[in-house]
DNA sequence: CACTGGGATCTACTCGAGTCAACAAAAAGC
DNA sequence: GCTTTTTGTTGACTCGAGTAGATCCCAGTG
């Protein structure tokens, strides 16, 4: 055996390098890497085991800053979302994070909290970092891309109807949902149904309202009242108390989200009037929390994990370089008690 | 001004490099570097506005891996949670995520799934991307962190009592806080208190348990019925329809869970019992899910975002060699309806 | 015995940005 | 008017890994 300086072996300061790797092993430093990533070329078993032992002797681990560069690739992915203590986004995000890992790609969380100069500033910075796409389920009706596209990072619209054009998307048919849950509620007998509406950033009303209304013009009854608020707990908590005041007390209510029903629940407990005999309950989104709230909740489920997968593969892989897609999932009513359903 | 090349100025074909806004800025590339890092050396201000607005005209931006290479850092922390869909874990990676983000870092999210197996090769992930520092939250009550030391990576121990030597921790007192519940139910004129307690993936007892345990003693009353389960909602489902059918079936339950105690509530009101008239809970997390479920859950509040901010803080800045530390949060009882309380 | 073929290995360049030593030019001092 | 200082700028080296192209060596062939 070659004898070195025991500094060199013993005490390599610092992290490991290839180059110690080589050194130990007796070999170039390219053989080193043919051996980690097995290939571009063939290197002889005897030599290979030497390098590996090597590395496990020395600790080498590869630098993937280094690999980054040059690759041109760090193999990670971006995840925009409004709020992970949401549990609709924290599956979501959970979702996404498991259809990443599957293709060898790590995931870099952010929530935006609602705010859209937070949105903004997280984008920029996933640029910055320049990870290779990003899903953004954006706070605005009308998300600011411009950031992405300056920056040529392939991107996927999430859980959104809008079609901006050059950019993927991937969504449930918001509308067809919603009618689905208000006609369920028609066919209990309810003729006077409100709407607890989330509000995005930009104020624009998407297609659970619509759908709300169709389904109720459809059936030749009025518009019911309706009430605005943040997508979450207290927000549909605000809106439950303001649509238990109105005038024409609705005797059936539809909320955007689950989580706004849930605050909607509450509104209702607290006028001591109980679910669903007096007021019906029906929402959005199909989360866990729906299964086990009271009483628990006949929601309109989304495909999350469908969802994930579908926008994670149009970001890597072949799909990358191709036009930009717009998939919409159909939604499917879970049914539970709150609605009325036994 | 003097004339290019059309090509090299008006189509830079792929991304845009420090070498193009130099040489279309007319200055070294060194230049480009101090402008866009204010330093280490002064640019004159002529010289700093023609580089600013080649910048913005090329729309450069400086690649993140060859900066990390070189600065040996990627700005970036790893998280480590069992499950990302449960709220308290949730809300934990949301303020490991901003008191990262405070300090400039971004955060790699993962979800073991509370499978051993699972955490482990996500650990590996971030070892070999070498970020700056990993959040654990094992699935084990003595975590395997073999990875982390060889590849010297600050790390923090998050949410756990185990003191692992070497390493930093942040948590809370659990037998404190689960004394404090037990005690309360105790208060409500209960002898009878059973436990539903969630399961480690090395099946390690913790504080919680104990702290229940000594709560009664303390009071002279006799242990009551022990239930595991996961730490989830089925799990504490489960665990509530076995307590339900015990013997000396308790008057109050105790989960170590928030969600726990959500399954428990679901089993009780499936029993036709209703809380707390027959059956009196408490749960340990303060998540947001306790206040809005029915009814609102008494629970051993954890002050997350300090937990947060300390892991963080112990992993970046100054604290990065300082010997590692063992932070022990107090926990604070928050009363709702689910003891007994009007 | 010289000669080719091919497998194994090495040398050297590349990715893009940080920064120091060296240098030029302008400002200040005498 | 000539040194000194200051200010501004630059060339060149570095970080660690991927890999093309050159090189080496040995078995097999004519």
């Amino acid at each position: 055996m070659i004898t070195m300086t025991s500094s060199a072996v013993h005490t390599p300061r610092g992290p490991v390098t290839r180059k110690d790797v080589a050194r130990y092993a007796g070999v170039s430093t390219a053989v080193v890497s043919y051996v980690v990533n097995g290939g571009p070329k063939k290197v002889a078993p005897a030599t290979e085991a030497k390098v590996q032992d090597a590395i496990r002797i020395l600790g080498y681990r590869p630098n993937a800053a280094a690999r980054a560069l040059k690759m041109g690739s760090n193999q990670t992915l971006g995840l925009v979302i409004p709020d992970s203590s949401n549990p609709f986004w924290a599956l979501l995000g959970h979702a996404v994070e498991v259809a990443a890992a599957e293709r060898g790609y790590a995931l870099l969380l952010t929530n935006s909290d609602n705010k859209l100069e937070s949105e903004r500033r997280h984008i920029r910075n996933l640029a910055a970092r320049q990870v290779d796409g990003v899903v953004l389920a954006s706070v605005m009706f009308e998300p600011d891309l411009l950031e992405l596209v300056g920056a040529e990072i392939p991107s996927v619209l999430l859980n959104h109807a809008s079609i901006a054009p050059g950019f993927n998307s991937v969504g449930v048919d918001l509308e067809a949902g919603a009618r689905l849950a208000v006609e369920h509620l028609i066919g209990h007998g309810h003729t006077n149904i409100g709407l607890a509406m989330g509000i995005t950033a930009d104020n624009e009303a998407d297609g659970r309202e619509e759908g709300w209304r169709r389904a109720l013009e459809a059936a030749g009854l009025p518009v019911g009242p309706l009430a605005r608020g943040g997508f979450d707990r207290p927000g549909g908590y605000a809106a439950g108390q303001q649509l238990l005041a109105a005038d024409n007390r609705p005797t059936a209510i539809f909320a955007s989200s689950d989580m706004q029903a849930i605050g909607v629940l509450r509104a209702i407990r607290e006028a001591g009037l109980s679910v669903p005999e007096d007021i019906a309950v029906a929402s959005f989104d199909g989360s866990v929390e729906a299964e086990y709230s009271w009483p628990a909740l006949t929601t309109v489920e989304q495909p999350v994990w469908e969802m994930a997968e579908a926008a994670v593969s149009a970001l890597v892989g072949e799909n990358r370089n191709e036009p930009p897609q717009h998939r919409v999932f159909p939604t499917q009513l879970r049914i539970r008690q709150s609605c009325g359903c036994p």
